[in-house]
DNA sequence: TCAAAACATACTAAAACTATAGGAAAGAGG
DNA sequence: CCTCTTTCCTATAGTTTTAGTATGTTTTGA
């Protein structure tokens, strides 16, 4: 039941990026250093958010990344469900899976429909502006 | 983000024995048959709810396990929770977890608390008395 | 004494996870 | 044109977890 570190890397690279002036370009390597996560392991984390069209990115000398819209109109489930592919708690809840068999028969399906519900819930009303206000918040109470 | 299959096994066990008659010994093999399990792999699934003290067992010919308590008792998250170790969504927030270097600067960790907590009190609401309620009430629906 | 059943421990094949590595392509600046 | 920076692409590899199998031992009722 856990969240890997490839959505955990991803929700805060997406954080770390509405830090930033929207407008600038941010380079991999900037948002690596802040973040202790090796240059190398940060692209294979940015390649499924620039895949989905979460960022938009410049190639080449002062190139780099950027947010493609408003942190407010990211839901932090959709940037964890790019990355871990579905947050279903059984496999037989995810988009792909065929039919089950034992469905009808099954005593749990609806306990984990339930779970599932609760999940996404959650994870789709924080949006990335929300985790923003909260962290700067909390950093700033640091600083008193 | 997945509940591994000792954890939902496990559901189906205890969902099992609290439709059987509690003053009865229910043998291995026939939860292992009902449920479409291997004898030899439901022995591993029933050994942590049976070291719990979720279930009591008697050895021998005639043996078998029964419920411990009466199911409105048991919260369906303390049996996951015994298959799974623990269902926090990231590992720092386990109670066993050190205190992560980080947290000060942490930019999401109290969005996992807000999920682990979501998650927590799904899981604490339901029983398994509510579970076999929830069951049998499906079931009449099909036979009608 | 036999059969049924819990209990114990070891093993293993496959998959997922968590990276690391080596380069190719694009573009800015000199 | 050359070099440096940066994105982009693909492969590989060690470790851990998962999901089971296998092989027994111990207990107990009949």
């Amino acid at each position: 039941m856990k969240i890997s570190t490839k959505g955990r890397y991803a929700l805060r690279t997406m954080l770390d990026l509405s830090m930033q002036d929207p407008t600038e370009l941010v380079p991999l390597k900037a948002i690596a250093a802040r973040q202790g996560i090796t240059l190398k392991y940060m692209e294979q984390i940015i390649t499924p958010l620039s895949k989905a069209g979460f960022v938009s990115s410049v190639r080449g000398a002062n190139g780099g990344y950027r947010l493609a819209r408003d942190p407010a109109s990211y839901r932090v489930g959709d940037i964890l469900r790019v990355m871990e592919g579905s947050i279903a708690p059984v496999a037989c809840l995810e988009a792909s899976a065929a039919a089950c068999p034992r469905a009808d028969v099954c005593s749990t399906i609806e306990f984990w429909k339930g779970l599932q519900k609760v999940v996404d819930d959650y994870v789709d009303s924080k949006t990335l502006a929300d985790l923003r206000e909260d962290y700067i918040a909390r950093q700033s109470d640091y600083s008193i």
